[in-house]
DNA sequence: ACATTTGTTGGTCTACATTTC
DNA sequence: CGAAATGTAGACCAACAAATG
């Protein structure tokens, strides 16, 4: 029995008593669903505490609890102790290219552009690899982690960027994200909690949302993760791995330097996580620095995405990863791809073994050291571990903005940019920034110009 | 207390009372696991009953479920109602290519090759389009859904078997098993049930266990999949979605007829389940054929792999899907792999604009139909609805084997075939069957050599 | 600083479904 | 065929933990 009437008591959300049949904590849950996804119930609206729907409903705490529970995981509401239990916004933070986004009036700086347009050795790799009589060796179904011609110029790579693994232990992906697919489905549960950086790369924030594994995001200062706040963590919370972009953070631009990278694999090793190191800028690095997987050779994997390196839309990365995990990452490449197209991969290896990646990058290097050039022409670095050629950078705001006003006001300027919280695994009111992409602009002048309106906006408001 | 002493009773797993530390079932899962893996508890061994090691560990039954739960889902033990709860057998059923196959002394009837080899068209491909002067155009990171030309390519290709849909309903993507996992990702949830075929493509059987989505199995006769038991399981069950190749199921060869369809569609529409429409083997189905997705247009993905049709190494699938999935799917993509290489769609297009793809898939449906025509010298088709020129077909094994031994005595006898219970979702010991591959042998000559030591060895046992 | 509000977690009980004998 | 064995599912309660004012 109900203890008191809640006729006319304002709670925000009274379903219907007699529409429960058993089981009831799952006729909770679809009363709830429904009337979400039929605008009954707007996004952030706070929902009555469970005790009181529960003794409105009159069934008990936690069956409540449990019917929140599957909205939860289906993402439709979300909910914090001591604050209550509320309507999940319906925004998706992550960062791809639209298809609509050709003829656009404002200036690109909000994705990050690889520079592919200074770059024509990838159609002559084709051109030549076309010519070549072994065309046919490429084309089945042999090879799932690749062939090991393919691997020796990963290896060969990754050796560049001080990576040094036998081949066994290498495999091609279809590219970075693909990656990560993998290795979240193969070497983690759903369930299963990963540290991250306070900012984070917002695709993996979104591919962990759909696997069900959730990211606790750690502090960090100048130099990247503090080494004691993931130690803390790791004491009482039971994580099984991190993830992290050591030679240029993506949004923040911090180069971790070698101290901060061994104290945090000494924390890694300590708690036996699993190192998940995106190394997609390593070729912005300086030259002398060692992933942080090599200093974790029991749990790291490795992955190499040329996308930003070498070519945008072949779609390949290289991945390295420790003995134990050889056989559940090439069980997982069965099972979501089955392969990469050894076609693709041929064409990253002639780059390699030409020489013209190296030429590639060089490139790349000195263009986005002219953008950074331009950049501080407006703006200034913050501190000295910011990455001095990254193709992006990231600028504190001092007023406070919503994400979806900030970006909407800056395209109205003429200019696309990310607001901080598209990076934030928690929306929380910390500090604000915003990521400046430098690479996207067609040349310098339109990246100043772009510069120039960014600067009085933020001068104005 | 415990009511009996069990201090000479045999257990098969005796846990240390001592070692429970709160939470309690956590504490009994992890016990239990590391007894799996460090190899005290072999495979098969059956646990004692849940009600047993309660009372013995002095807890209550129902943390003993939920410790075993635990284990469950982490793959290391199954349990039956009635039976008991057993170690899990650690067998990985899926098919798929090793790295080391290439000088092997047995005749390859396991795993299904396309004749690959009659086809030179696809090398042609990509030397016409590496001297095309649009090149640069196709290694960028835009249109990631594919560039609308190929997926004109693909409408194009999907009406060539009576599958009509907008392009705006068409996405490319990296082959047969990443369409698999980009729609059990974007469409399903950990726990959610699909219905399929009692004996089914391994892959998609992996796949389903790698992401907690459960396969529920469904009777079948002669013209593949029976509406009547769909209907009572998804009276009973709730089911989300359902598997079905019906152009030619793998592993049992069989083309459900038009009338089937029609019956089968009536009842995914009667509980609005999800249909995943595999048509790899469309170019083998009879041409008047309509795929079962246009019966339910509301709730369909369509699976165009052209992985057996036009070129294996490839790996481009071309998807459609329902209006209601295009925000899902849109989104699934960018999370999974953010796009397939626009390279390898242009190779697949220029097939399919140039007339090539028919040419091929004329040729191989020859090819199959004489390596049917040999197999027919040794074995009959058991039922008309069998597709005829199927590449693989599905045999009867009158002796009762073990999977392991029966494969591994026919490879010593210098044949590589794969036995139906690696088709099933449960082992159990149903009719068992053997699934022969005509297509991998080089020649006719090689299967028929297979097929006679094949006879001869089913003879003899 | 501490009591209050609110969500989370672990353990228990009971009814039930499936398989076995 | 029905009783016994065995696993499953739903609901309830109590202790706990985090946020709030």
């Amino acid at each position: 029995m109900p203890v008191n009437s809640f006729e006319d008591y304002p709670m925000s959300w009274k379903p219907d008593k007699k529409q429960l049949v058993p089981p009831l904590y799952r006729s909770v849950a679809s009363l709830l669903e429904y009337d979400i996804l039929n605008g009954f119930l707007a996004p952030n609206t706070k929902l009555p505490p469970q005790r009181e729907l529960a003794d409105y409903l009159d069934i008990n705490l936690s069956t409540v609890t449990r019917a929140f529970k599957i909205c939860e995981v289906k993402g439709l509401i979300y909910a914090v102790t001591g604050r209550g239990t509320f309507v999940t916004p319906n925004i998706k933070n992550a960062i791809f290219m639209a298809d609509s986004d050709e003829n656009k009036n404002y200036i690109e700086m909000g994705i990050i552009k690889p520079l592919d347009s200074i770059n024509s050795f990838v159609a002559q790799a084709i051109k030549s690899i076309a010519a070549k009589d072994y065309l046919e060796n490429l084309l089945d179904y042999r090879h799932p982690l690749g062939m090991p011609y393919h691997r020796m110029a990963a290896k060969k790579w990754m050796q560049r960027f001080n990576m040094d693994v036998p081949i066994e232990n290498i495999a091609i992906t279809s590219g970075g994200q693909n990656s990560f697919s993998l290795i979240l489905m193969a070497l983690f549960h759903p369930g299963d909690k990963i540290a991250v950086d306070m900012y984070t790369y917002p695709n993996f924030i979104e591919l962990a949302k759909i696997l069900n594994i959730q990211l606790i995001p750690i502090e960090g200062d100048e130099l990247g993760m503090k080494p004691e706040r993931l130690d803390a963590v790791c004491r009482t919370n039971s994580l099984q791995g991190i993830y992290l972009s050591p030679s240029c953070n993506n949004p923040t631009a911090v180069t971790m330097n070698m101290n901060r990278r061994k104290e945090i694999a000494e924390v890694i090793n300590k708690y036996g996580l699993i190192l998940i190191e995106d190394d997609v800028y390593s070729f912005l690095a300086p030259n002398g620095y060692f992933p942080i997987s090599h200093f974790v050779p029991e749990k790291f994997v490795y992955i190499l995405s040329i996308a930003k390196s070498l070519s945008s839309g072949i779609r390949v990365a290289f991945i390295a990863y420790a003995n134990q995990f050889v056989e559940k990452i090439t069980y997982g490449i069965f099972n979501l791809n089955v392969k990469t197209s050894a076609l693709n991969a041929e064409i990253i290896t002639e780059l390699i073994n030409t020489g013209a990646a190296e030429q590639i990058i060089k490139k790349k290097r000195e263009v986005s050291q002219e953008r950074n050039r331009v950049y501080q022409k407006y703006f200034q670095f913050e501190h000295p571990s910011e990455n001095p050629i990254s193709f992006f950078r990231w600028l504190p705001l001092h007023k406070e903005w919503q994400l979806n006003q900030f970006e909407h006001v800056a395209l109205t300027r003429g200019i696309h940019v990310y607001h901080s919280h598209r990076f934030l695994v928690k929306k929380d009111e910390t500090p604000q920034f915003i990521r400046i992409s430098l690479t996207s602009p067609k040349d310098s002048d339109e990246l100043e110009k772009g510069l120039c309106i960014l600067k009085r906006f933020l001068l104005e408001s």
